[in-house]
RNA sequence: GCCCUCGUGGUGAAAUUGGUAGACACAAAGGACUUAAAAUCCUUGCCCUUUUGGGAGUGCCAGUUCGAGUCUGGCCGAGGGCACCA
């Protein structure tokens, strides 16, 4: 017999596919539409075995969709701008768009070999001017609508290399190339004008029902809506201030108040310019970086000013007010009061810096004279030693009392704060997209016209300058708008820009006027299934969800906001991580094992140190190059395999031996299918026997629940399970209707395994069209059914036995059963509970 | 510290949502076929018993229920997210 040929059925079928436009996509509508999207991957150069997990679970769920008769829209992209281009083009001197491009086209090879329904006339690239040209119109229309604006901002600067850090390029506080100190530098960014929208994108996240909760409850603390008040503290001192507005989620804590912290960056800093002691503080400050991590795992630390602030409940208790490490402008007013007793972070300062501590809050099952001691309490509680407020419930009570009595006397006012920050998205880099806006001589800021869109990046300069490749541009900067002189923006947007559209791009790639067609997104939008690694379950969807929200504003027809339906985050792909004797990683590729435990290096047979399976990366070597897999295995078996051994949702561990079992289930499944189909030509079955009917139209209902819920890894225990039951059921010499139901089991398998299975139907000859099977309800159930019988809720027999007998005849047959009869045997039964065509349970005593 | 998720055999995991725990697969041991190996197939899997059979059992402790992996409370452990957020 044969082998399965996977290679040469594999490239036949995707040759077929390619040459018949199988998947090519058209607005229907009288189809219902289903649009299945994967995040689109940074072409790096090589597809990774993340990618193959995330694209095989879109491409079975794209492939289920279309058997079920819906539209499918199943594009594909290219997230192409951004850092690792600009790095290696550093390093070896290339061009970054045309080591983008080569990239691109390897991993547009890779992907086909695996086989992905894939619509590629829609593929689009975010570093083509095609693309980028509709961005910079985005942003010049969400500038129109005063959505995009204008700040100073600190960002992470490299004094050596004369450039902007990423955060993830600062290690240890210092540049990852040069090495120098990094430093906290201001400079002019512009800003998406995001937290507008904080009562939106919060509000949003209920509807969507099919997003996991646990994305749901990242964005919602991400946004962070807070309830409390503003409070304006009288200040008196030696400076012309009379006033500090602060934020507070306890104002009931305020006769607990004993000092006011600043940001360092208030704006009453610049009276303490001079201050050298200051400048130190300030200095020492500045060396925590721009993150906010980094800032909270700095020791607290204040500077001591001569002012001092009122309390508002208690005018005549004055306060001192320090400049202090911990306190961010970023949020509320730059400004915190301090009530040490019930505040961690407080208590902590106030211990260090010797200051007043009292109690206003007991708990319930203390006396009022209770006193903090050696921490901060900070659960619910009664208030004490706080006049008005005394006895009342806190949170809650007192908290509503202190915001009444500040508002009635003028000293405050109810307020939500959100966490959310604005984003900035100037980035001081080349590989990126210009932001269309240029300054003319006196500074001031000129919007690029629509008509001299798109502003190309130049080619083929030199990026090995310091500070930002683009302001060396000289030539290229220089623009005329409207006859005047200006000089364009050096900066190029953030690449998350990028990936906040795509989805609308794909809906009407070719339109050349508009980002994309307001009938085409009516169709297909809002992204029916969005699939994808966990890792962006913030920034990158909460910035769709903004874009969304940025272009409905001011624009009523625009469609609904909410991009992605529904949402599905996969785990990672894990391997086992090895070192050698000197502590080096060390590849899969360059250990050998006899027995699974110990582990040698192929070189030279010294011992390889077993470390713990991890995800896999670059950098600690433990990845498989999924191109050598196929090469060895196909396209079908690694499909195959990377659903099998664990739930979608979570990490998957790669085993060669799950790999090789995977490959021999495609061997094996190839004979049996060579067998049926000679017993279908053949013998010509006689139509008695129904369990192959009742086992397809049973699986098929079972098949199609799991693939519903995303339950891949229970797919392949059924394909295994129906390859069990075949290739027992094929030996019978009645079989009714073997062939209607195997082209049925042959469909269901189809989004799994799709050039095996084309190959399988393909012998057939019935397969010009086919459609999911729907399992027919008369052939769900057997005549007869198991029973459970339980004593006392235990399980002590089973019997086969007539479906929808009645009770009385039940019990009758089941104290017949021996196992029973022994166990009742002078035991009375006063009790039992049935439930119907399952189990019986008697009770005895 | 706060929030979220998860604890089931040697391993990855199933369990139709309160009703047969361990489907399916990997690994292991034993066996069949074979001159032999590979491949393939079968059996086994905790405790007691020679077998028939019986018992325990889903991290631990309680509870609800005729019946709990599933529900409730407490504890222990692992993973993830956020964070001096006022």
């Amino acid at each position: 017999m044969d082998r399965y040929n996977f290679k040469s059925t594999e490239e036949k079928w995707q040759k077929f596919w390619d040459k018949n436009k199988t998947f090519k996509t058209k607005k229907d509508l009288s189809k219902k539409k289903f649009y299945c999207l994967e995040m689109f991957p940074y072409p790096s150069g090589k597809i990774h075995m993340g990618h193959v997990r995330n694209y095989t679970i879109g491409d079975v769920l794209a492939r289920f969709k279309r058997l079920q008769d819906f539209n499918v829209l199943h594009p594909m992209g290219w997230d192409s701008f951004g850092m690792p281009a600009e790095n290696a083009a550093k390093e070896n001197n290339l061009d970054p768009k045309e080591w983008t491009e080569k990239n691109i086209s390897a991993m547009k090879t890779q992907l086909k070999r695996l086989g992905l329904s894939i619509d590629w006339d829609r593929e689009i690239s975010t570093c083509s001017p095609n693309y980028y040209k509709h961005q910079q119109l985005f942003f010049l229309e969400l500038y129109d609508k005063g959505l995009v604006y204008r700040k100073e901002n600190y960002v992470n600067w490299d004094p050596v290399d004369q450039t902007v850090l990423a955060n993830e390029q600062v290690i240890d506080g210092r540049g990852w190339r040069s090495g120098a100190q990094v430093e906290r530098k201001k400079l002019n960014q512009w800003f998406f004008n995001i937290s507008k929208f904080s009562e939106q994108l919060l509000n949003g996240l209920n509807s969507l029902s099919e997003w996991p909760n646990k994305v749901k409850t990242m964005q919602k603390n991400w946004i962070g809506k807070s309830f409390g008040c503003e409070i304006d503290f009288r200040i008196e001192g030696d400076l012309p201030v009379k006033n500090i507005k602060c934020f507070t989620t306890r104002p009931d804590t305020l006769f607990g108040f004993s000092f006011l912290a600043l940001s360092v960056d208030h704006p009453l800093s610049k009276h303490y310019e001079n201050n050298q002691e200051f400048k130190i503080f300030k200095e020492e400050c500045s060396k925590t970086g721009t993150t906010e991590e980094s800032i909270a795992q700095a020791e607290k630390i204040g500077f001591k000013t001569n002012l001092q602030a009122l309390n508002p409940f208690e005018p005549n208790i004055k306060v001192p007010v320090f400049f202090a490490n911990f306190v961010l402008m970023d949020y509320g007013f730059g400004a915190v009061f301090g009530c040490p007793a019930h505040d961690q972070r407080d208590f902590e300062f106030a211990k260090k810096y010797k200051l007043n501590i009292k109690t206003v809050v007991r708990p319930k099952d203390k006396e009022d004279d209770f006193q903090v001691k050696d921490e901060a309490f900070v659960e619910e509680g009664l208030m004490i030693n706080s006049s008005f407020l005394n006895g009342l419930k806190t949170p809650g009570e007192a908290i509503e009392k202190s915001i009444d009595y500040l508002t009635k006397n003028k000293l405050g006012n109810k307020k939500i704060n959100f966490r959310l920050k604005d984003w900035g998205i100037s980035r001081q880099r080349y590989w990126g997209c210009p932001i269309p806006i240029a300054y003319d001589e006196n500074g001031d800021i000129v919007k690029v016209p629509k008509e001299m869109l798109p502003i190309k990046l130049p080619e083929k300069i030199n990026l090995n300058t310091k500070g930002n490749p683009l302001d060396h541009q000289r030539k290229w900067k220089e623009i005329k708008i409207n006859g005047k002189k200006c000089n364009l923006d050096t900066d190029t947007l953030d690449t998350f820009v990028d990936s906040s559209w795509y989805f609308l791009r794909f809906c009407s790639p070719e339109n050349s006027e508009y980002g994309f067609d307001n009938e085409d997104i009516k169709y297909w939008m809002p992204v029916d299934q969005y699939i994808g690694g966990v890792e962006h379950a913030i920034l990158h969807l909460l910035y769709s969800r903004f874009f969304m929200q940025a272009l409905k504003f001011k624009n009523q027809n625009f469609i609904s906001p909410e991009p992605f339906q529904g949402l599905f985050t996969q785990g990672m792909v894990c391997h086992q991580t090895y070192k050698d004797e000197k502590n080096k990683w060390v590849s899969p590729d360059e250990v050998f094992t006899e027995n699974g435990k110990d582990y040698f290096k192929i070189k030279d047979k010294k011992k390889i140190i077993v470390g713990p399976s991890e995800s896999m990366s670059k950098s600690k070597k433990n990845t498989i190059d999924p191109e050598k897999i196929m090469d060895q295995f196909g396209a079908d078996a690694v499909r195959f395999f990377i659903l099998s051994d664990s739930p979608p949702e979570k990490d998957v561990q790669w085993s060669e031996q799950g790999m090789i079992a995977a490959y021999k289930f495609i061997q094996k499944f190839w004979i049996l299918h060579k067998e049926i189909t000679k017993e279908i030509v053949n013998k010509k079955r006689t139509d008695k026997d129904m369990d192959l009917t009742i086992y397809t139209n049973k699986l098929i209902e079972k098949f199609t629940f799991s693939l519903e819920k995303f339950n891949m890894n229970v797919l392949i225990a059924y394909l295994h399970e129906t390859y069990n039951f075949l290739s027992k059921e094929i030996k019978k010499l009645d079989i009714k209707d073997l062939e209607k139901n195997y082209t049925k089991i042959l469909i269901l398998m189809f989004p799994i395994l799709p050039h095996l299975i084309s190959e399988c139907l393909n012998d057939i000859k019935n397969s010009n069209t086919i459609s999911w099977p729907s399992a027919r309800k008369e052939y769900l159930e057997d005549k007869y059914v198991n029973i459970v019988i339980q004593i006392n809720g235990k399980k002590k027999s089973l019997i086969k036995i007539e479906k929808n007998l009645d009770d009385k005849d039940l019990l009758e047959n089941v104290k017949k059963d021996k196992k029973v009869s022994n166990f009742i045997d002078k035991k009375r039964v006063f009790k039992h509970i049935i439930v119907k065509n399952k189990l019986i349970n008697l009770i005895v005593k």
